[in-house]
RNA sequence: GGCCCUAUCGUCUAACGGUUAGGACGGAUCCUUCUCAAGGAUUAAAUCGGGGUUCGAUUCCCCGUAGGGCUACCA
């Protein structure tokens, strides 16, 4: 891979909550064009919102990048510890005459804004007084000096195309509470401009800022990066996914999925790779910022179910193991849990082969047979069982197709013995539970089953 | 209301301006079968509407329509 200190990204979450998982798409996309481009990608936590920001956030968020393999560079990079940054870039605007001190009240903008609403024009907010004096005690919020400016401002999405807005629409958008308390806008723009970012890699309900964002670049003389905003992940109602859609949170995820399957499925999600299942390098070999969608997609969780499936297979018992956290299940009995299953937490309904099962005798029924001759059925397996010297699957299968074709009813031999084994109605084959739980655990099943009627 | 973005099967999507509009997930049917899962086979299912441009439009342009995002002293 070819180095490429220019190319310079980031993923800047806000510590008011757990990593969405969308802003979790965004860091996959950043991520990957960044190896992909020989770059770097940071990670910027902007808390600047100090009142909603909390360290417990920051720290789940840290490691649900972690737990997606999303690698950053260097140290964590806090918005809150870089104050005095903002704060020469504010004096200076508010030297040159560029950014002024707002002295209206929250009362009077807000009947401003019902009042523009109403006359269907543009919200915006125009100030009337950019000369007083400052005041730190009177002023209000410090706003860039936007005015009535006929400026169109354009940007080449790198996703989206050609996008443009006129700056006069925008208003003199505040910028900061104080000269010490950036507003979003402000410090975004302040900070990637310092750490050099080469390309903003971001959400496109970020669309509508990034106007604000070039002017605040052209108000400080700041060289201005290059725009990609990727289209949103959707609920399956077609709305921005929220809360009251369920789970949001990367972390929600843990519990069940794999991160690969997360992974590869948010990937997918906005761009077309060549197969639904790829490994990190290989999405890194094929991703092209270029070739990310343009539309938003719906978080479909079937798809996510599928690949998930896909790579549960995959596991090793070592492996299964430790994502799973059950010790106690043997190698041999891991193949027959990982082929059903789709969610991580469901591997506990496969409990019955690390541990006895409890069930109802009546579950030992088949269909119409009486209990007679289900309990005759029992009793002549258990005599198969202890006749093998030790249970492989190829004897005891065939013993008991043997047994079947004598009683002409294979459900006969074959439904008790898995309920005996199992204590379930649906289970993997019972000749592959019985090989699994070895000839003295089998037998023991089998007894307490017989010994229920 | 204003500004902006988007538009192919139910979902995710493919298709140098020329294809029987392809694939995947999901669905259905069948095979296998003691149950479940897996697997195999088959199958239904889409170019938002109207105008252009063109010999030819899913593809390019315009207008509608629909959906979405933003519209804070949040990020």
């Amino acid at each position: 891979m070819i180095s490429n200190s220019s190319i310079k990204v980031r993923i800047a979450p806000s510590p008011t909550g757990f990593l969405h998982i969308g802003t979790g798409q965004s860091a996959l996309y950043n991520w990957l064009f960044a190896k992909k481009m020989g770059g770097k990608f940071y990670l910027r936590i902007e808390d600047t919102d100090r009142e909603r920001s909390t360290k417990e956030y920051e720290e789940s968020i840290l490691g649900a990048l972690r737990w997606l393999g999303l690698d950053w560079e260097g140290e964590v990079i806090r918005q809150s510890e870089r104050t005095q940054l903002y704060r020469t870039a504010l004096e200076k605007l508010l030297s040159e005459g560029k950014a002024f001190y707002c002295h209206h009240s929250q009362e009077e903008l807000e009947a401003e804004r019902q009042r523009q609403e109403f006359e269907k024009v543009p919200p915006r907010h125009e100030c009337n007084h950019k000369d007083l004096p400052l005041g730190k005690e009177g002023g209000g919020i410090i706003r860039l000096n936007v005015g009535n400016s006929i400026q169109v401002i354009s940007f080449e999405d790198q996703i989206k195309g050609h996008i443009e807005f006129k700056a006069g629409l925008l208003g003199d958008f505040s910028i900061a509470r104080t000269v010490s308390d950036p507003l979003y806008n402000f410090a975004a723009v302040v900070d990637d401009a310092e750490m050099e970012i080469s390309h903003v890699i971001r959400g496109e309900d970020h669309i509508s800022n990034t106007p604000k964002q070039i002017l605040v670049y052209e108000a400080l003389g700041l060289p201005i990066p290059l725009f990609a905003h990727l289209p949103l992940i959707l609920a399956p109602d077609r709305t921005k996914l929220s809360k009251r859609h369920g789970a949001m949170a990367v972390v929600d995820y843990k519990k069940d999925y794999l991160p690969q399957a997360i992974v590869n499925f948010l990937g997918g999600l906005g761009y077309t790779f060549s197969k639904d299942l790829l490994s990190r390098e290989e999405m890194i070999a094929e991703f092209d910022l270029s070739k990310v969608h343009k539309s938003g997609a719906i978080f479909d969780t079937k798809k996510l179910n599928w690949i998930n499936c896909q790579y549960i297979k995959r596991l090793s018992p070592e492996e299964f193991r430790t994502v799973s956290g059950i010790q106690e299940i043997s190698d041999s009995a891991v193949p027959l849990v990982t082929e059903r299953l789709e969610k991580l937490s469901d591997a506990q309904e496969f409990a019955y082969l690390w541990q006895e099962p409890v069930y109802e005798k009546e579950l030992l029924n088949w269909k119409t047979s009486s209990p007679e001759e289900v309990k005759n059925s029992l009793t002549q397996t258990l005599a198969v069982i202890e006749e093998l010297e030790n249970i492989t699957d190829e004897a005891l299968r065939s013993d008991l197709d043997k047994l079947s074709t004598a009683t002409g009813n294979k459900g006969l031999v074959f439904w008790p013995l898995r309920v005996a084994l199992s204590g379930k109605d649906k289970s993997p084959d019972p000749v592959q539970l019985a090989v699994v739980l070895g000839k003295k655990e089998t037998l023991k099943r089998v007894h307490k089953a017989i010994e229920m009627f």
